[in-house]
DNA sequence: CTGAAAGCGCTTACAG
DNA sequence: CTGAAAGCGCTTACAG
């Protein structure tokens, strides 16, 4: 049998009123009948219905979000984040995975809305006008993360990706590296791709550097797509002679690495790496990766704290546009001095 | 302002019984009254409230999933599993992360009980007496993952730990190995850390292997365990000779194979690796872990799928105990022949 | 084919 | 301090 307030309205002798009472607002009941509703609550082991307390109260207390893929590596940690600052909060998550469907995305805002979320954090490789439709449509506060909207008018928690792989690039100026490779992701992906690449080429523009398009190679972010755009540069290594590269991904950088370790070179002694991310994994592997940091967590947490700052009324406290977090570059194994003479 | 179907209503000219018949089966309603109504609820982007439409039809199409910390590594693709089964017939899921604090697991189960979750899927490397109460108290269809429990009295999805430990060995025997290191789990761990130390100890005897404390040291399934671990085990190493270990977690294999390169000796050539899990990152490493797979997804999907049979009534059809889903051994990298005589 | 009525499990003014 | 009444947004027999 099903145990709700009635019931307990019942054995305790009281109308259901005043067991709501007794849970939500105790100081406004007689200590005695408290007690009395208290004792058959925990005899029944009672468990008041959340659900139907949201509906009458009208709030649902769960924010969506919406991701690429659950199979991202950067998941873990950016959801971390996101679960800590909504249990901070008394919120719930519902979890919507795209699959990388633009039409499954699509899907996810009617989805999330029909299930009564108060908001939705947004994570996707890129915004078309569709979502942007989508999201007015459904009406509810949006905030991005990872993503930048194209007219900036959604909060995005972020970090200024093209910032980041200029530094990358410095980091390797600085060590003396002027040859220098670059393993791109596809320029679709707006974020990701094309503001990387952007900070690339900017800081070949700033230093001078020698470049041209034998040194240059595309992936699509993961491990095999980094491998062959590395054998790619590789096979031209003779005539560019570089001595490192940047990538635009942990996951191709790792890649990247045993690709030249199975063409019997050496990370970092022939061929310096540095990758961007900073997963989890690039502290494992050996060499161990050099890499630009995101922090994934903390972005997770800081979008969740702003959408329920909007939801409880401080709209005007979390402004449109890139909130950028700040990245760092973490030295590893992967980047070695330049010892050949670039002249 | 918000639209319920109370708006829809009005505005078609109807009463709101026929606003949710439309939605829930249209074949009852007359085709012009049913366009009628579809074009308000388009023109008004109208979502019925699915928390509403749950707390009528006494369900809640939800399913609560207990895991010890979202950032173990193999999170991702059990829960990919989870995800998967529980879109596929229409049921969402709600997260509870435990923070390895059994205190929080306890309060997981009364915080899934309010938020109406029909069922619960457990994951958690020991049982408990405490949970076992709370798992009859809560009265909710439990499913265990990756877990076993000591009465067998709830289905558990998982490997027979025991046997894919005993065959990890096996692998290593076959290869011509005889002297070999353990690197177990904590055996507080009833699952990974006792079956797994237990499926060694058995093929060691089984094989009639020599054997002794030196080649046996413990970690905590993560990879610094690991390193270290093996450092200890290398410190007896010319004694002992031994030409291979296997270990308990990849993450500690990985640690392992760190401390090998880093006391300048090989893996495979001087020192064999076969871990346990088949984590996605086993695949990067280089030389990449040769592992026993555990099919995480397989698993995340048939446990959600059983729990939905008996929510569905089925319950006679999913059998109390252990299912074992079978693993697999995947050979790569870090494995060698052994060539030492072992005279 | 459609509407009035009742009710899912709660909460919250309003009386008393 | 406590209860009767109304209502959150739906669905579902029951009439008509």
């Amino acid at each position: 049998m099903k145990v709700t307030m009635r019931t307990i309205a019942k054995q305790a002798g009281v109308s259901v009123p005043t067991v709501s009472r007794v849970l939500n607002s105790p100081e406004q009941v007689k200590p005695e009948t408290r007690e009395k509703v208290m004792h058959v609550i925990r005899t029944l082991n009672f468990r008041p219905n959340a659900i139907a307390r949201n509906l009458r109260v009208q709030q649902s207390r769960t924010i969506g979000v919406i991701i690429p893929q659950i199979r991202d590596y950067f998941f873990n940690e950016l959801y971390q984040g996101i679960y800590k600052a909504a249990t901070e909060n008394g919120f719930n998550i519902l979890l919507f995975d795209a699959q990388l469907d633009p039409e499954r995305v699509m899907e996810g805002f009617s989805f999330l809305k029909e299930q009564q979320a108060e908001g939705i954090i947004f994570t996707s490789s890129y915004i078309s006008n569709d979502y942007y439709t989508m999201i007015a449509r459904v009406g509810l506060p949006v905030i991005l993360t990872l993503t930048e909207s194209p007219w900036h008018d959604l909060p995005a928690f972020k970090v200024d990706e093209q910032k980041a792989a200029f530094d990358a690039m410095s980091y390797l100026v600085a060590r003396g590296h002027r040859k220098i490779g670059v393993i791109s992701g596809p320029l679709e992906s707006t974020i990701a791709g094309q503001h990387r690449y952007d900070g690339y080429m900017m800081a070949i523009k700033h230093y001078q550097l020698p470049f041209d398009t034998n040194q240059l190679a595309f992936g699509d972010f993961r491990y095999e797509s980094g491998y062959r755009a590395m054998e790619t540069i590789l096979s031209h290594a003779k005539t560019t002679g570089i001595t490192a590269v940047c990538v635009a991904s942990d996951e191709m950088a790792i890649g990247a690495m045993r690709a030249v370790y199975d063409y019997h070179l050496r990370v970092p002694e022939d061929i310096s790496v540095i990758g961007f991310d900073n997963l989890s994994i690039s502290d494992m592997v050996t060499p161990k990766l050099t890499t630009v940091a995101q922090p994934f967590e903390q972005i997770g947490y800081e979008a969740v704290t702003a959408l329920i700052t909007k939801l409880e009324g401080g709209g005007n406290k979390v402004s449109n546009g890139a909130h950028n977090l700040s990245h760092q570059i973490i030295s590893r194994e992967s980047v070695a001095n330049c010892t050949y003479d670039d002249s």
